[in-house]
DNA sequence: ATGGATTGCACAATCGGTTGCGCAGTGTCA
DNA sequence: TGACACTGCGCAACCGATTGTGCAATCCAT
């Protein structure tokens, strides 16, 4: 393993090697046998690959051939078992599927989404995957002028096939399972946390409001608090409403676990031990923040079947623009549930 | 912005203002007045490159420039808050600094990260970061023979400068205050999670040894389980201790979230309300764990300073060799931590 | 009007691969 | 012994940038 200050390249190989550049290429490729190369010259450049620990420079590649091998995901933040998962996940099929994948993350800033599209198409990824992206549509503007194709996960967009969990029913049925495990006939019921311009947000919305119509619940407008989805937001907006209505609500759907990270020192029981504090729902899972009370109900979108979507819609596109929806994940109901 | 399903180079862009492909380049480089271009056509080319989305291809200029922007990390795991914070943070100072990063995730597995480091290197990293990696020094090896500079976080190694916690003195730290905590003046005391054969994992050991001997406490051998560090290691690790013992231990020091995780179901506080449990520490920091006992003491690794001086290595690399110990975080002592 | 300086730009080599094409040498058969 | 196929490999163009160099045109001073 001689110390090479300079990285190899294949024509030092085929000095090295006493052959040439092109012929050090198809070794290294694997396809010898298709140019005819002897199987003894193809060990002999194998063996002082091997010895010089040679790598492909694989920009040089992409230039030539066309396609670079990489695939791009941008997502929103890493520090929720949501995301996190799905980069974690997104990056071991990418390399099973042969990829190089690279994901990075944007704040839920709608610029720097942009800025880090804009980064990948320089780098030539051959497809980008926009999680949870504000203004899916914009990047899918920018990449189909460079002939890049998009997918949207977790949030929909109107120009490209997106796959995101079953919001509607995931909410409907927490929700249902909130009302029966509050045991009260007719609780005060608020959501809290998300944007009301976002689609998941709405239809958690919609799903939360039929659950409660169906049991004659009612839901005025003031219950409805989608505050954005900051830990902070959801604090000043609970504060705010428990001020006012001088009471926690009975039953409490909370949007995501960042939401719930800024609620949860409002209405910990462990804290205030007197205080008659809500059942507690969210949409989204973490096994810390399902530890922190009692009966604390979440709602696990299902990370691996979206993946396992994403992929076979990126290996075998569909001709149409498609809207997948992925079922959520509900624990089972257990007895300690129904109080 | 003509829809060209092909992306525009410089060549085109040249075509189109009726100029050289060097100029381009020069005017999209900024540097069109070292290169004595005349505004007039600097401001034609550069209206043109807007008008058609155009993106230099960052892989074409690597060649030429032989270097290419990228930075890359590997990190062992997304999915818990302080390897997902220093994703999170590094990404953003490497943007700040002009590099594009590239963060990967290789689950502690010393294969992928060899391969993932391989891979790193094929597109032409300018510099590697090993965060929590089981051989660094083996990536280092990897790195220098194609010239590639690495640093390493978290963990630390014998061939590159190191960044990592002060786990002693964090480990110390939080055995004091969980003895202090638990009001018992000769607790049994349990360590649980990490691999001895990993420096922190050691150094944590060291520092909770001593501060238990400080303490008049005896901790025999069966008291270190380092069992590893996933979740179902440390559950079992952990049920076979109180088995045996046939209780809890008093106090509970825990080597990461990853392992509490495993932990928690034994000692929650929620589940089994009769059980007298432990007083538990964590060597880590997650905002929800923090919440799932009355006293639980986690120790915050400063992912701030440590990213900061990081890049501050990056920016300008010291000559020699540094293991750079960066102090935790622990919460202020309030009155209810002291039973 | 002439020489030198300055302006404004084009040319072409180069980075490290990929790949179509072609050529020299050997073998085979009539 | 000449035609033909096949084997084994090299040549060179190309991918999209960067950058050192050089040249024509203009300007200014003498």
């Amino acid at each position: 393993m001689p110390e090479s200050a300079k990285k190899t390249t294949i024509y030092d190989l085929a000095e090295l090697a006493g052959t040439s550049a092109g012929t050090v290429s198809a070794v290294i490729n694997g396809n010898w046998k298709k140019r005819r190369i002897s199987e003894k010259l193809a060990q002999r450049v194998l063996d002082l690959a091997e010895k010089h620990g040679f790598a492909l420079n694989m920009q040089a590649r992409a230039l030539s051939r066309e396609k670079s091998g990489i695939i791009g995901m941008i997502v929103p933040m890493y520090d929720n078992r949501y995301f996190s998962s799905i980069a974690q996940s997104f990056e071991a099929r990418a390399r099973e599927a042969g990829y190089f994948p690279i994901v990075t993350c944007t704040r839920r800033d709608p610029e720097l989404e942009v800025a880090a599209a804009r980064a990948m198409l320089g780098y030539q990824v051959e497809l980008l995957v926009c999680t949870g992206a504000t203004d899916p549509d914009r990047i899918h503007d920018l990449c189909a002028a460079a002939g890049v194709p998009t997918l949207n996960l977790d949030l929909p967009g109107g120009k490209a096939t997106s796959i995101i969990s079953d919001n509607f029913a995931g909410a409907f049925e927490l929700t249902n399972r909130l009302i029966s495990s509050c045991g009260n006939p007719n609780p005060s019921a608020l959501f809290v946390g998300g944007r009301a311009s976002d689609h998941n947000t709405r239809e958690r919305i919609n799903g939360f409001r039929e659950s409660c119509r169906l049991h004659g619940i009612d839901v005025p407008k003031d219950n409805v608090l989608s505050c954005g989805y900051a830990a902070e937001k959801a604090n000043v907006a609970y504060r705010s409403w428990i001020t006012t209505n001088e009471a926690h609500p009975a039953l409490l759907f909370v949007n995501s676990t960042i939401s719930l990270e800024g609620l949860l020192p409002l209405i910990d029981t462990t804290a205030n031990k007197e205080e008659k504090t809500p059942v507690v729902g969210c949409f989204d899972w973490d096994p810390f923040a399902a530890r922190t009370r009692p009966n604390m109900i979440m709602v696990r979108q299902d990370v691996a079947s979206m993946i396992k979507t994403l992929f076979e819609e990126i290996e075998d596109p569909s001709d149409d623009l498609r809207l997948i929806q992925i079922p959520t994940i509900i624990p089972p109901q257990t007895k300690e549930d129904l109080l």
